[in-house]
RNA sequence: CGGGGCGUAGCGCAGUGGUAGCGCACCUGCCUUGGGAGCAGGGGGUCGGAGGUUCAAGUCCUCUCGCCCCGACCA
């Protein structure tokens, strides 16, 4: 591509609603252009480099044995109804009527639809197993949109489905995906690690998520720093040190005017944040449920979702909390609450207290001295506590630490979840009827434009690796007037293009400053730059992106030299 | 959904009830060519939309739409 001819308008101010690095760089390089909240275009450079992550994610899906297909993005209403996901799926599916009145769905993922396939095209034991995977538009109705196409409404998505006639069958589809993920993240250039998962509501009973490491992920990694243990902190088991608990042997009444958080309770009766235990309530499957936490702990409301068993969490308001315990928001506490018919579920942390101060379920009042069995009696413990830093590992004991990353990949064990709802059965080698066994795997293909960004930039812009960038090498010459260097430059860039190497020629007649800002900004892993001053000596600059100095070499090896370093860079990686 | 903010040229922004502006970008010409040059000229606006107050509204009032940020873990 000359790019006199491109559509490449790169902009020098940034746009203010862009705050991630990866949104603000997207924008100014010409990439992506917004059409609405969590909607954008993608301009010929976005849209190279998707193409590019697509090509990849393709070539591992087909060497590991799936087939490509393409769903809809509708979908009709009946087959969400199936799986009872119509209701459940909630407002982040966007729905619409078609001038029948006939109800559709905006896929957010494609289980039910996919589910739906098989179940009417594989009939025999002999067609499995099978996976299948498509490349498609999702939309999700996210509540709060951002990061440009780091979390967006519209966004491209691999999603891959595997079909197995039993769990051993399923088990091993799984880590095939899961080794096919590996690969991917890999080419792709991914400083990455694979986390253990909360399934949430795709369901399923194991999964693991392909975070990428970056300080802008929306999502905490808890690992090990001695092990291999790592979990998404939604899913980290907690283990934590015992500590605190002396809140003194006889139940107290004490006053406590407007004391309210953790922190002005423990001064205020002088004891440590750990001395506390708060009690926050739920609503989970419609019945009141209190939740027990040591007071320097958070609650991890997904492991207490899924403790209980609820499909449905959330906390309750101050009212519903005024009504049933009769205290305010920041009074209420375990003492005499079962009698009010209102569940109690206590982290393990409390379990081991020896006493404790807790609200006093009065306006004002705490109670010192709380101890459990005596003082209250829980309907269940477990392990409700959001995983910190410092706590021990699960699986080794070691201290682990936290990290941010962003989700890129997640691979589900979903097992006869949908075909079981869906009635999606095969007959064995007996004729008995049997339901499939899913699996179900997600990879972010928007999504992993906007975190390569995220890991490969600096203050000038972009640093794309070579497998993903929009174009391999930028030829650059200084002035299109000096005519023997341009020459050269044209000749060069056929050459290359005609070798297979993705290069773009910097015609314009702009002065070398812009050309330069701009090949670094949109973030050309490699270029060539011809200036009379060097090509007077027969002497050319070959540039890496991501190194500060170039090599001044002979005119006539240019081409091989940049040929290699492409080839060197795309093949690396690959396994 | 709650709170806050913003809608004025493609982008970033100024604008005191009285002629709608600046920088960047864009177009023409000259000049320049190793890190977002210089000079001169030029095009581009229903001031988000609707209603209202006023002799007069980008500016004041009401409604509405859109966008952004924060929160939705406080016990």
């Amino acid at each position: 591509m000359r790019w006199s001819n491109a559509l490449i308008n790169t902009v020098r101010e940034t746009p203010k609603e862009a705050e991630t690095i990866s949104h603000r760089l997207m924008i100014r390089a010409g990439m992506i252009l917004k059409v609405g909240s969590g909607i954008y275009d993608f301009l010929p450079l976005g849209w190279r480099v998707i193409k590019k992550i697509t090509n990849i994610i393709r070539e591992e899906m087909d060497a590991s044995g799936a087939q490509e297909l393409l769903m809809p993005v509708l979908s009709p209403s009946e087959l969400w109804q199936e799986t009872g996901r119509w209701q459940l799926y909630g407002k982040e599916m966007m729905r619409l009527k078609d001038r029948h009145d006939k109800e559709w769905g905006l896929g957010p993922t494609h289980e039910e639809v996919i589910t739906d396939i098989v179940r009417r095209q594989i009939n025999s034991y002999k067609q499995l197993p099978v996976n299948l995977y498509q490349i498609q538009i999702k939309f999700r109705d996210e509540i709060r949109p951002r990061f440009g196409i780091m979390r967006a409404r519209e966004f491209m998505m691999k999603d891959a489905y595997s079909f197995d006639r039993d769990e051993e069958g399923a088990l091993k589809s799984y880590n095939n995906m899961f080794e096919a993920y590996k690969r991917i993240c890999r080419r792709i250039g991914f400083n990455y690690r694979p986390v253990e998962a909360d399934s949430g509501a795709i369901g399923g009973s194991s999964s693991a998520e392909f975070m990428v490491l970056a300080d802008t992920g929306e999502e905490t990694i808890i690992y090990c720093g001695k092990c291999e243990y790592a979990a998404n902190v939604e899913k980290a088991a907690a283990i934590v040190e015992a500590k605190g608990g002396n809140a003194g042997e006889e139940l107290q009444k004490v006053h406590t005017p407007d004391i309210r958080t953790v922190e002005e309770l423990a001064a205020f009766v002088k004891m440590a944040p750990e001395d506390t235990a708060k009690t926050i309530f739920y609503i989970a499957d419609n019945k009141f449920t209190a939740a027990m936490m040591r007071g320097d702990r958070e609650i991890n409301e997904i492991k207490l979702k899924n403790a209980l068993g609820a499909p449905e969490i959330r906390l309750a308001s101050a009212e519903e909390i005024k009504e049933k315990t009769g205290a305010p928001v920041g009074f209420a506490g375990p003492v005499g609450i079962k009698d009010k018919g209102i569940k109690l579920v206590i982290d393990n942390t409390v379990a081991v207290m020896p006493s404790m101060v807790c609200g006093g379920n009065e306006k004002d009042y705490h109670y010192t001295g709380v101890k459990r069995g005596r003082d209250f009696e829980e309907d269940m413990t477990a392990d409700i506590a959001r995983a910190e830093e410092g706590d021990s590992c699960p699986k080794c004991g070691g201290k682990v630490k936290a990290q941010k990353g962003i989700e890129v990949g997640h691979v589900f064990y979903l097992g006869d979840k949908y075909s079981k709802a869906m009635n999606a059965v095969f007959l064995d080698e007996q004729g008995k009827t049997k339901e499939f066994v899913m699996g179900c795997y997600g990879i972010g293909v928007t999504r992993i434009a906007a975190a390569s960004i995220e890991q490969n930039h600096d203050e000038n812009g972009i640093i794309w690796p070579m497998a993903i960038a929009p174009y391999e090498a930028a030829v650059v010459p200084v002035s299109i007037k000096y005519k023997e260097g341009y020459d050269y430059c044209v000749e060069l860039y056929e050459k290359l293009k005609a070798a297979g190497v993705d290069v773009i020629l910097d015609d314009r007649d702009i002065s070398p400053g812009v050309k330069f800002k701009d090949a670094d900004l949109v973030g050309f892993p490699l270029r060539v730059v011809v200036g009379e001053k060097n090509f007077k000596d027969g002497r050319v600059e070959v540039k890496m992106r991501k190194e500060k100095d170039f090599q001044l070499l002979d005119k006539d090896a240019v081409f091989e030299r940049v040929r290699e370093i492409v080839e060197e860079g795309k093949n690396k990686l690959k396994s």
